[in-house]
RNA sequence: GGGAGCAUAGCUCAGUUGGUUUAGAGCAUCUGCCUUACAAGCAGAGGGUCCGCGGUUCGAACCCGUGUGCUCCCACCA
């Protein structure tokens, strides 16, 4: 029993009443999920690091997963929305190498299993924060299906993946050149290297001619060497000692003498030949280019078409190495500085000038990422690429907001290039292949089984095997997470997977499209040939309000607990919501989340307003009336004692803002419906916002109030109640908690909002909601003439409405003489003098004050109006005396043109009538 | 360099296949109210060359062209 009988508070405090309904929920098993009879709707988490916090993209994309899972769970489906993490290995092996560094531990002086041990102790320790956040946040996720991407089921899931797609030749292991990231210490796939513009500077360096008979061993100086030079152009100096060669346009006149010729390396007066290839731009810099194959992905390509030689002059760390002979040890950027003031110092370096680059950033450490060539594992993406295209552009897979990412999404997958795989990390899945002391090797899922295949391969027994010491790409794991979250990698054809895949929708940002999204879609139509989701919708980026990217150096990125602390979570639910057009980048302001907590409070006070109503309830004589009315329904089953099915507005006598309301709320509901269907959230939000703050609220509850201390007609009452729970439900799976407990707190009720199903709207009566909207418009008019002449609000006024509908207005009177503060309404035929005159649409409307009436201000608004319609009549003229007008346009279309200018034209005349009796 | 998107009130955005009187909403602003649910509130109001130019059409915020300005994605020019 939720019914409380204490007094409600002055204001809502969200904090213990959103901590109890979840506990309630929970209990409850709402967000349990198990196959059933009825169609699933199925969401999985974008699984956010194990380690990390939720930032406000998460929360926007939790709150629009939880909206649209609420959704559906009240509209008839079973409901599943899976929960989890992401072992995020190189996020998270990096913040334990920090927290070690921290404890003074160096990771290098750790076994793989020691390591292992203290990551998994933090993962235990700092895992379940984000899952505590989904909690506050009320998210309705099925808790029992929580997934981390390195469970023993999913682990074996990447392992069988990653040999079944090497068994058929899709994953292969080679010496390419691939992005290498200094700081992490291993490689990178080039989606997770970030560009950005930089200032850099391009030196030119002096490369002297070795002579023609000494290619070889000279050693270079000054005094006795040719004085011919070429310059070279080049952004790392550094380099210069990995340099195989230097490379012209063969059609370049200026370098033609140099053919068959070589060039010194500077300080290393290493000799290296000039070659001519057409890659090289005879306009750009001096037309010249130094070959560093090991250091640039362009050098690489010509070493191989030249066949060079290839120095590696870095180590892993970014530091020079041996093969540089110069500055062994030393930071690259230290080298730099260091070869450039030697240059100088030789009087071989020409000039340095600025010049604006593009420089690859590792996406996780920040580091400047470093083109290596190394040994490593990649999948080849070409073939995975195309079902994955095709189920797109069929529309197998719709993208919302349509058409913005889809050109991207084709792009990227028609040039998709081979992607990497393994990690020089040990927080990850181990690659799963084996090798012996040469250097051959197998794949398989355990040692034993790669024992197995190794023997009979290559005709050995009892070989020791050691398995790579390397891991795979986070996002070789997650790529699964729609399946596998099912188990439907590790255990194919169980009843959830088939049950619950391909899930409904998916709820990302654009920013991982290429990383995840693309990839999902691929492993999906590899292992189970079907799409992983039918619809994906893309969140915007949030921002600050200056349109900044959020970040911690910034400080601009607000913690999620402290906004829910200060705000509740239905009003940072309320704000992220209201702020966030399907598609666009959000600007996150806190002043939406006041707006959001002001409307919870509106809330509170509304439901305070009717029990305020229930308090006055008792000496009323309505159960008799009721029960007399009751009995006249045939349907009316006294015996059983309960209350016949009947539609409460069967039995009322005519109340025209219960029929109001109720065609407007079943609009709204109709709108809702369709914009829910366009994932236009945001927009159904502000609608439910403005039906419950504007029309329920401002008007609906102002035209039912009772009169000072009089008890309200206790049917109206009831009434007034189901529209209450109505409005609750609709508001629901935006602003959970408060919905709740106003549920709860309306009847004494032992049911729970959270899984009342939907009805079907009814179609509304556009008569009446006609009718509702010229009542507000008569009454603001009415108010705004009020305002004007400085009528006191206190002030009874005596309204006269001259009409020729007059029934029209006598079911709506009463509502607006309360709502006018008028003591009598007449309907006349003639005008009656020293009144102020308000027309809306063709009806006149005079008030009678006791106040002396300000004849220029009543005068002004009136010349005012009239010059409005006489410029508009005008222009409807002339359309109608267009003859080709008349002629093209649809004849619903000359009907309403026609109409506009007989209504101006009456309009006119009133408004004349009323001037001359100023 | 290639591609995509955007430009409507001070701000953030709606505006359905071109036609509903004067282009809408929220926030902000202004005026008047401590009215017996709510000042985290109530009642009102003002505010726009629909980015510029040209075209199609009886009719354009909407369609076409063009210019300008932003944003994003992709790409190996030292």
């Amino acid at each position: 029993n939720f019914f409380y009988h204490m007094e409600l508070s002055k204001n809502y405090s969200p904090a213990e009443i959103e901590s109890k309904w979840y506990e309630h929920w929970m209990q409850k098993g709402y967000f349990k999920s198990e196959p059933d009879k009825r169609d699933p709707f199925t969401v999985v988490i974008p699984p956010p690091n194990v380690t990390g916090v939720l930032h406000m993209g998460h929360t926007l994309n939790e709150t629009v997963q939880d909206i649209l899972i609420r959704k559906a769970r009240m509209s008839g489906y079973n409901a599943c929305w899976v929960p989890g993490s992401d072992h995020a290995s190189i996020a998270t092996e990096a913040k334990v190498v920090a927290m070690l560094k921290e404890k003074g531990i160096d990771k290098n002086k750790l076994s793989r299993e020691e390591f292992l041990k203290y990551a998994f102790e933090w993962k235990e320790k700092y895992g379940d924060i984000i899952y505590s956040q989904l909690k506050k946040l009320g998210c309705s996720v099925d808790w029992d299906r929580t997934t981390f991407t390195m469970d023993d089921h999913y682990y074996k899931a990447v392992i069988k993946v990653f040999v079944d797609l090497y068994n058929k030749e899709l994953i292969y292991r080679g010496a390419r050149m691939i992005n290498w990231d200094t700081a992490a210490k291993t490689a990178l796939s080039d989606e997770e290297v970030e560009y950005k513009e930089v200032t850099g500077k391009l030196y030119y360096i002096k490369y002297f001619i070795a002579e023609e008979n000494s290619i070889r061993h000279t050693t270079y100086s000054p005094q006795n060497s040719t004085p011919d030079y070429i310059v070279i152009a080049t952004q790392r100096p550094e380099t210069i000692m990995g340099d195989t060669a230097v490379c012209a346009n063969p059609e370049d006149e200026r370098y033609q003498k140099l053919k068959g010729k070589s060039v010194l390396v500077p300080l290393i007066n290493k000799s290296v030949p000039i070659i001519f290839d057409e890659y090289v731009d005879k306009d750009f810099g001096t037309g010249i280019l130094k070959i560093t194959p090991a250091h640039d992905i362009n050098d690489y390509n010509i070493g191989l078409k030249h066949n060079l030689a290839i120095v590696d002059t870095l180590n892993e760390d970014g530091t020079l190495s041996e093969a540089a002979k110069i500055h062994v040890g030393e930071d690259r950027f230290v080298a730099r500085k260091k070869i450039v003031e030697e240059l100088k110092e030789k009087g071989l370096l020409v000039k340095e000038e600025e010049y604006q680059t593009r420089l690859g950033y590792s996406q996780r450490t920040d580091s400047v990422v470093e083109p290596r060539i190394s040994t490593q594992w990649f999948v080849k993406m070409k073939e995975l690429a195309l079902p994955a295209l095709q189920s797109v552009i069929d529309g197998e897979i719709k993208i919302h907001p349509e058409g913005k990412f889809t050109a991207t999404y084709k792009y990227w997958l028609e040039n998709v290039k081979d992607w990497c795989i393994s990690r020089q990390l040990w927080w990850g899945q181990q690659i799963p292949a084996w090798y012996d002391e040469d250097g051959k090797f197998v794949v398989a899922e355990n040692e034993e089984k790669a024992k197995e295949i190794f023997n009979n391969q290559y005709s050995t027994i009892n070989v020791q095997l050691k398995q790579d010491e390397d891991v795979l790409d986070t996002w070789f794991s997650s790529w699964l997470w729609p399946m596998e979250v099912f188990k439907g990698i590790s255990n194919p054809d169980n009843d959830d997977i088939n049950y619950y895949y391909p899930t409904s929708v998916l709820v990302t940002g654009q920013d991982i499209i290429f990383f995840w999204v693309a990839r999902m879609i691929m492993a999906g139509m590899e292992y189970k040939k079907e799409k992983p989701f039918s619809d994906v919708y893309f969140t915007g980026m949030v921002r600050d309000k200056q349109g900044r990217k959020m970040s911690k150096s910034l400080g601009n990125s607000p913690d999620l607990l402290d906004l829910i602390d200060k705000y509740g979570a239905d009003a940072v639910r309320f704000g992220i919501m209201i702020s966030s057009p399907a598609g666009n980048d959000l600007l996150f302001d806190e002043a939406s989340l006041e707006q959001g907590r002001n409307f919870n409070n509106k809330l509170w006070n509304a439901l305070k307003l009717i029990k305020l109503w229930e308090a006055k309830q008792s000496e009323s004589d309505l159960p008799e009336r009721m029960q007399a009315m009751m009995m006249s329904q045939v349907n009316f089953n006294p015996e059983m004692g309960t209350m016949p099915l009947v539609p409460i507005g069967l039995l009322i006598e005519e109340n025209f803002a219960i029929d109001w309301f109720k065609n407007r709320l079943s609009e709204v509901q109709l709108e809702v419906d369709n914009l829910y269907k366009q994932f236009k959230l945001s927009e159904a939000l502000k609608i439910i916002y403005s039906l419950i703050w504007d029309d329920f609220c401002s008007w609906y509850l102002e035209w039912i109030k009772p009169d000072f201390e009089k008890p309200i007609d206790e049917i109206v009452y009831h009434k007034t109640l189901t529209f209450f729970e109505q409005i609750m439900q609709l508001l629901h799976p935006f602003m959970p908690f408060i919905t709740e407990e106003i549920y709860h707190l309306l009847r004494d009720r032992e049911e729970d909002l959270i899984i009342q199903q939907f009805e079907k709207p009814e179609k509304p009566d556009r008569k009446i909601l006609e009718q509702g909207n010229t009542l507000k418009e008569v009454i603001t008019s009415i108010r705004d003439v009020r305002n004007k002449n400085q009528i006191k609000p206190k002030e009874k006024i005596k309204l006269h409405i001259q009409t020729e509908h007059e029934g029209y207005f006598s079911d709506i009177q009463d509502i607006l003489s309360k709502q006018v503060n008028a003591e009598s309404i007449s309907y006349i035929e003639d005008t009656i003098d020293n009144c102020l005159s308000v027309i809306v649409n063709k009806d006149k409307f005079l008030i009678q004050s006791e106040n002396p009436i300000n004849t220029g201000i009543q005068k002004e608004q009136l010349q005012k109006d009239l010059e409005h319609l006489r410029k508009f009549l005008s222009s409807v003229e002339k359309k109608l005396s267009n003859t080709n007008f008349v002629q093209n346009a649809k004849k619903d279309v000359i009907k309403l043109e026609k109409k506009k200018k007989e209504d101006a034209e009456t309009k006119i005349k009133i408004i004349e009538e009323s001037l001359s009796t100023i």
